[in-house]
DNA sequence: CCTTAGTCCTGCATGC
DNA sequence: TGCATGCAGGACTAAG
């Protein structure tokens, strides 16, 4: 469910309520959430204290002691709460407990989520490409794609840049006027340019909403986001278009069902 | 290099 | 009401 605002919005959330913190121990519900071997997670945790808690791509990232690291992906369905009510008490995955405040509680009703523990010296999530908050970052990527792939696919893809899921990827590109399926090598320079003005805009502007909310996704205190109120064309199918009144179309690129207008948005031959 | 299908999971909406 | 199908903010793997 979460992409980067999401995340950004829990992170936020966290830092101040667990920095500082002592893991006393961790009970895990669901082994495959941490990789399988839950009594080394737990006795690696144990006694641990979190120094600092940030994001990176759709990754929330544990500071620990002795340069040790644990990242977290929620996945589709995966939060962070500190209560948890009745019906969701049956999809808690793994239970944070710590010296003198009360737990936190790791829930994921698909079970889709993982945590990774990562060793003093690894490079954390080598994977991932740059963060995409800002213009002068985005724009050498995005005028520069060599692939052919299409630039829905491409957006996706965290190598690229980090954090962009697939309601942010078909909003940015409906503001950018590009059809999801002009290949990378074909998306010109202007148009590299207005997609790079239009993540970190709409990304941003997520952040400031405390993310969108279309099922699952709830900050650490079950509330709901507010930018699912201006999302333009992801979820609007059939509906008429801000700008032109084209009823919004729906293609499958990617696996991913794919939200554009056929008219603001053409492919380029 | 690139695409597609399958996998991991559960719950909800829809249609017959 | 019951049952089948399809769908979901993600990402990895194998096969072609």
């Amino acid at each position: 469910m979460p992409e980067l605002p999401e995340v950004e919005t829990i992170v936020r959330e966290l830092k101040p309520r667990l920095s500082g913190k002592t893991i006393e121990n961790i009970d895990v519900l669901w082994p495959r959430t941490v990789g399988g071997d839950m009594e080394s997670f737990a006795h690696i945790l144990s006694g641990k204290v979190i120094r600092d808690i940030n994001r990176r791509g759709k990754y929330i990232c544990f500071s620990l002691d002795n340069r040790l690291h644990l990242t977290v992906h929620l996945r589709m369905t995966g939060k962070f709460v500190f209560n948890t009510d009745e019906k969701e008490r049956n999809h808690i995955r793994v239970i944070f407990h710590f010296n003198h405040s009360s737990p936190v509680y790791f829930v994921d009703t698909r079970k889709f989520g993982r945590m990774k523990l990562w060793l003093p010296g690894e490079e954390l999530l080598p994977h991932l490409g740059p963060e995409p908050l800002e213009e002068k970052t985005v724009y050498p990527v995005l005028s520069n794609l060599q692939s052919r792939r299409s630039i829905k696919t491409l957006l996706l893809d965290q190598e690229i840049l980090a954090g962009i899921g697939n309601i942010y990827a078909d909003e940015a590109l409906y503001k950018a006027g590009i059809h999801p399926l002009t290949a990378g090598n074909r998306v010109s320079k202007i148009k590299a340019r207005a997609l790079s003005r239009a993540l970190p805009e709409l990304l941003l502007a997520a952040v400031e909403n405390k993310g969108t909310t279309i099922s699952d996704y709830r900050t650490t205190d079950h509330s709901k986001g507010e930018n699912q109120n201006y999302l333009n064309v992801y979820g609007r199918t059939g509906q008429p278009c801000y700008k032109c009144g084209t009823a919004i179309q729906r293609i499958i690129v990617n696996q991913r069902g794919s939200h554009f207008c056929p008219r603001c948005q053409r492919v380029k031959k």
